[in-house]
DNA sequence: CAAAAATACTTAACGGTGTTAAGTAAATCA
DNA sequence: TGATTTACTTAACACCGTTAAGTATTTTTG
């Protein structure tokens, strides 16, 4: 049947043109400038087009969502040439701050906003992968720490949650204007990696 | 002038009015369900009245940030009961945790939404009073730790970054629903007692 | 006291949103 | 060739924040 066959490839087609859209119109206006309509202008076609492609809004967040995962498991592609994994946690941190404050429209997709997680309760099927994926190499790295003695030993998912919701705070207060009477602007991310390396170090201290 | 000033009085009770419906509405629809309309409806007058005192709808938004700060200050009354400021750092973030678990809405609005920062700009002569207050108690604690010797030496800018950047992470990861997969849902409290206690008594160890 | 001005409020609209029911033209199948 | 499926659109529903213009009512002023 290879008409059928064109003709899925040329609907496959379309729903990769509405993600290309969607890419393009979330990075230029961000969640609060985003909307099915303009995705539809963008594509020239009709609004419930894309509907045809996608069940609502939510969906198409939550794929935005996945690709900002792997945007940001590309800032981690040095991390295991790191040998200690000590420094490794302290890299790992340093490399999601950066992520959050280079990208903060999708760090607020992938932590911040509801939208995603909506959609992955509605789909029995499929979990929260990326987020998954992340927090499994942060245990990993704990754990090898810990072997090491080069921390305190401990109940690894509660360090996991210390350190992530540490990191997480950071970046989240930093994004939405929580710290400017904490520090001055231009003081905030180098005050985070200090925050960052004092809790580290902290942490190794017995 | 008895009469203008009962006006100004009768103006001042509308205004209280629509502070009053929106309390109300945040409180059961929280952000998403908030609307101009809806307050319009509940107090019986037209959508464009409620522009007669307020701005815009931020602006209402800010008040009702504003009133959570009041209510996040009910839950350290009894904070000052406590003589060992070590403790007293562990109950702060513990009340911290609470409040924000209680009232996710109104922690939304004032630690994660950008709605009331931009009030705050827009306003040259008022600041973020709530925010900066409660800073300011956080400040106070790891001074006198540190003064105390009870905790390391150090930056108490950045040390006030890392603890509250840990609890506001904590928080806003839990109510965001992000922790559903690191830990068992029913856990998620307990365990972000631990981090925090964690966290904690590690600072303090030498 | 009458005219002018200020006050308090509403109607109606603008331009936007997500989403869906119903309709249409073209392609494919029987 | 007629029936059915496919791909798409039009038009609408029910909302949203916000504002220009209009209307009574009250107060002030000449």
């Amino acid at each position: 049947m290879g008409i059928s066959e064109r003709k899925e490839k040329q609907k496959a087609e379309l729903k990769q043109l509405i993600l290309d859209a969607s890419v393009k119109l979330f990075a230029a206006e961000g969640y609060e400038g985003f909307s099915m309509r303009k995705i539809a202008d963008m594509i020239e076609y009709s609004p419930t087009t894309v509907y045809l492609h996608y069940k609502d809004k939510n969906e198409i967040l939550f794929e935005l969502h996945e690709l900002g995962f792997q945007k940001m498991q590309s800032y981690n592609m040095d991390l295991f040439d790191i040998a200690n994994p000590l420094l490794r946690l302290h890299k790992l941190g340093e490399n999601y701050i950066r992520f959050g404050l280079d990208y903060p429209e999708f760090y607020n997709l992938m932590f911040i906003l509801p939208a995603p997680m909506e959609t992955l309760k509605t789909k029995l099927d499929c979990n929260w992968k990326g987020g998954d994926d992340a927090l499994q190499v942060l245990k990993g790295i704990i754990s090898e720490c810990m072997e090491r003695k080069l921390i305190q030993p401990g109940d690894v998912n509660v360090m996991a949650m210390a350190i992530w919701g540490m990191v997480h705070g950071l970046v989240s207060l930093a994004i939405r204007d929580r710290f400017a009477k904490l520090v001055d602007v231009c003081d905030v991310v180098p005050t985070m990696y200090k925050a960052l390396h004092w809790m580290v170090n902290v942490v190794e201290e017995k």
